[in-house]
DNA sequence: GCATGTGAAGCAGTTCACAGCG
DNA sequence: CGCTGTGAACTGCTTCACATGC
């Protein structure tokens, strides 16, 4: 317990701090000051094991017979996601999907700064959006590597979308986040993930015409019982 | 082989079909006849034992020596996920992600039809999108019920997620793609799967900052080397 | 000969169940 | 006494490796 590096975190463990975080951040809102993994895990809609597991990764943070503090729970989960440290953030492709992302509460209460919009319209560019005024794709890689950008979006339609990560690859961006409805491909060294509207839409289809197939997902991505 | 019903599909599988998908779509744009899994793994991020597997739920698509054929498997996989029928849609929340999420070719090339577009701002009701008028919340759950909706899209803000949510499982709905930055609940007969911008930042951050527990992956959402 | 399809082996994540501690 | 923290059991997805069949 309480170790910074040793134990392998497992991906999924990884994808359930963010929805934990959400919820703590609505208990603390409520001035919940403490709750039991059992609640906690109800709210996020996952089992109480999996919740206690989860935490037991990064450490001791409860207590016996009590439950967690919300407020030091809260404290504990951003800081082992890194939302206390600045990360510069770019993102190509300002369509409507761009502009929503941008002006998300998403990336200021992540500790995300946006330092550069970009997009190949030149009606678009000069486009002041979330504080930021839109570029040309060409200036990205100079962007990038001025600000240590190591984290890109891309929003743009998917023909473009491959020609943009392979712009991101070369400034130097080491994660990217993809939007576009495509499959890119990058060096084995940056981390992709796909967010993909129409996938999400296909696997919802599928159950629909497969009832039989729905695992009983009680998961972070689910719902239960209200 | 070849059985509609009887051994379970991994949810993973699930969730990589509309990978296959799109590779496949794209193969067959290129005048691609025949692909073989190793091919398919390595155009999807994935490997080809995977990908056998995977196709192996549903029937034996393939032929030994060769390779698939691409259109054929195309046909298959669509079928699969059903995407010949016709599935009416709706969607809460008409801001800038609702504009471009109505607006995108997932929709139709999906099978999905949009039956309602619903918001609560004066000025955006009436306004059309996609061939469809802007209509107030209040009238979601009566076209839903008319038009015997089953999938509903939430793209409000997060604070009105739960509500829409609610009329959404009111009116019959059975299967809900949650884009707002909230966690929702419903019945437990109602899928949900959330798609969370934030979260997903959040997830690269933790491994900016974690980088030895990044998991080696060359899954769908991975990259590989070019 | 070559690539599929698939049991069997391996491995990773989940769940159990209880010891440990406030 | 209650709830956390965690080894151990379990479940299920992935990977292997090879028989099968074009």
């Amino acid at each position: 317990m309480q170790e910074r590096f040793g134990r392998r975190v497992p991906e999924p463990t990884v994808v359930r701090l963010p929805v934990y975080l959400r919820v703590l951040i609505e208990l603390a809102r409520g001035c919940v000051t403490t709750v039991s993994s059992a609640e906690l895990a109800e709210a996020c809609g996952v089992n109480a094991a999996k919740v206690r597991k989860d935490l037991s990764y990064f450490g001791s943070y409860g207590t016996r017979g009590t439950g967690y503090d919300v407020e030091y729970l809260l404290g504990q989960v951003q800081r082992e996601l890194g939302i206390d440290l600045d990360r510069p953030v770019v993102m190509a492709g300002m369509g409507h999907l761009g502009h929503a992302l941008a002006r998300s509460p998403g990336f200021a209460q992540g500790g995300f700064r946006i330092v550069g919009l970009f997009d190949v319209e030149p009606e678009t560019i000069g486009e002041v959006v979330a504080g930021t005024a839109i570029r040309h794709v060409s200036e990205l890689g100079q962007v990038c590597r001025s600000q240590d950008v190591a984290i890109g979006v891309i929003t743009t339609p998917a023909p473009a979308a491959q020609d943009v990560c392979d712009l991101m690859a070369d400034a130097g961006v080491s994660a990217i986040l993809n939007f576009a409805p495509a499959v890119v491909t990058a060096p084995s060294w940056i981390q992709i993930r796909r967010v993909d509207f129409s996938a999400e839409l296909q696997v919802l289809a599928f159950y629909q015409a497969h009832p039989e197939a729905v695992t009983g997902r009680t998961g972070a991505f689910a719902s239960n019982g209200r």
